[in-house]
DNA sequence: TTCTTTTATATGTACATACATAATAATGTG
DNA sequence: CACATTATTATGTATGTACATATAAAAGAA
């Protein structure tokens, strides 16, 4: 064979990482245009913009029409937190899994959940707090509230045997919502429950799981709140994620 | 105009994100193949397969060369979490920044961190502490390690005025790394530090940030550790992201 | 001058076609 | 029967071409 390496989009795109890495093009830099780097890389426009284009969806490239492609000044880090089910969790460590049902119960919702389900402040919801735990050690607390008039089949479900978790995931999979990460010294009750010391510092995930309304019975309707959750983790975990 | 109502890949995405919403396609099942999709939709098959090539991306299709597409039977959640700068962080709360140096100096590092540096044990590394303030009120503290063999300008660097956290990403952008999210127990110096009571909860993350060395000098060396930061977030403190 | 309109241009996308590749299914062999 | 080989097929990608669209820059009007 002779000259011609068959350049593909991968590896034109990591040619122009390299550029980009190297600081041969730096932040804010304009680089040459789609239609030059193509005839210089020796593959179509379209090869090229297929490069360009996943680098810019990466936050290494700005592109703007006319104005032309540049290296981004304030790359943003994005942390991508992958959130797994806590049974998968547990079990990819290695320990085997073990759930506890703590208590069940339709309530009036304190005012904070009832601000996240939109809805009247007198509405009974669900409530399910479990522990589960991991080689027989307490792991987590998960204390959830559930919006019964979204899933009205959950009235009459007992979480004893499978996790509140486990059985949304199965019934409402593709629904998307807010989380957030803080820490929360650990009540009486709760020390109790994950046999630590009171006022232990537990890492918290907050979360409120939406439904994305699609139906054609109501097309005007906004998402609506599932559920949501409060998880408090044993002290020492950490959370991981790759920058 | 007659028929040809224009079909844009996006469009297509959408018609193919509500039969997943809606159910009509369920986890698990295979659907049509791009062709016939092609087909139906009445656009190219490259429209198609951009489309489902998106949602693949995104979680929502599983695709397999000659098995086919299926809908994801696990989506896994995905919480992107953006890191800004602390100053932008804090002045988009609206707050005034202030920033104050606590502690600069070259040390022997603690065996966790030359650890993560992969230095010997001896190595003197640069240590700094700061404090962030938002409307003068302590916000989070910057414990900084810095490896001064991949990052020996820094050696003569004050950060009385300027933090490394900005130091860092003016000079160094594009770098990766992991980052890890915990709580820990404010100790009696954080405590005074921030203003608060010994022992409350506070939010933790730890963040080491690698360079890719794609030095033509060193070919062949592995991604450099070149900062290892953990930072303490004053009590409350919530950091939020999407699902 | 300042504001509005036009033009030029870089990116964005659609399509037809062709071939590459991975992996299942079918076939052949011991 | 188990195992290796081949054929089939759905996705993956490269290219030339054509047109769409956003917008910076130029030209024109006030």
């Amino acid at each position: 064979m002779s000259k011609s390496v068959r350049r593909n989009w991968q590896e034109v795109m990591s040619e122009l990482e390299q550029r980009i890495y190297s600081r041969q093009w730096q932040p804010g830099d304009l680089i040459p245009t789609e239609a030059d780097l193509a005839v210089e890389f020796g593959c179509a426009r379209v090869t090229m913009n297929r490069a360009l284009r996943t680098l810019a969806e990466t936050g290494l490239l700005d592109r703007r029409r006319k104005a032309g492609t540049r290296v981004t000044v304030n790359p943003i880090s994005k942390a991508t937190l992958q959130i797994p089910v806590i049974r998968s969790e547990i079990e990819a460590l290695d320990y085997s899994y073990g759930y506890h049902l703590l208590h069940q119960q339709i309530e009036i919702a304190p005012s904070n959940i009832t601000d996240v389900f939109d809805t009247p402040s007198y509405t009974q919801l669900l409530h399910v707090i479990s522990l589960h735990s991991a080689d027989g050690e307490p792991y987590v607390i998960e204390d959830r509230w559930i919006n019964l008039v979204a899933l009205p089949h959950l009235t009459d479900v007992s979480f004893a045997a499978l996790s509140a978790n486990e059985w949304l995931l199965h019934n409402t999979p593709f629904t998307h919502g807010d989380i957030s990460f803080g820490a929360a010294n650990a009540s009486t009750d709760e020390a109790n429950i994950l046999k630590i010391k009171a006022g232990a510092a537990l890492f918290m995930i907050e979360r409120t799981t939406r439904d994305r309304n699609t139906s054609i019975e109501y097309p005007n309707s906004n998402d609506i709140a599932l559920t949501n959750v409060r998880l408090l983790y044993r002290p020492g975990y950490q959370a991981h994620a790759e920058l």
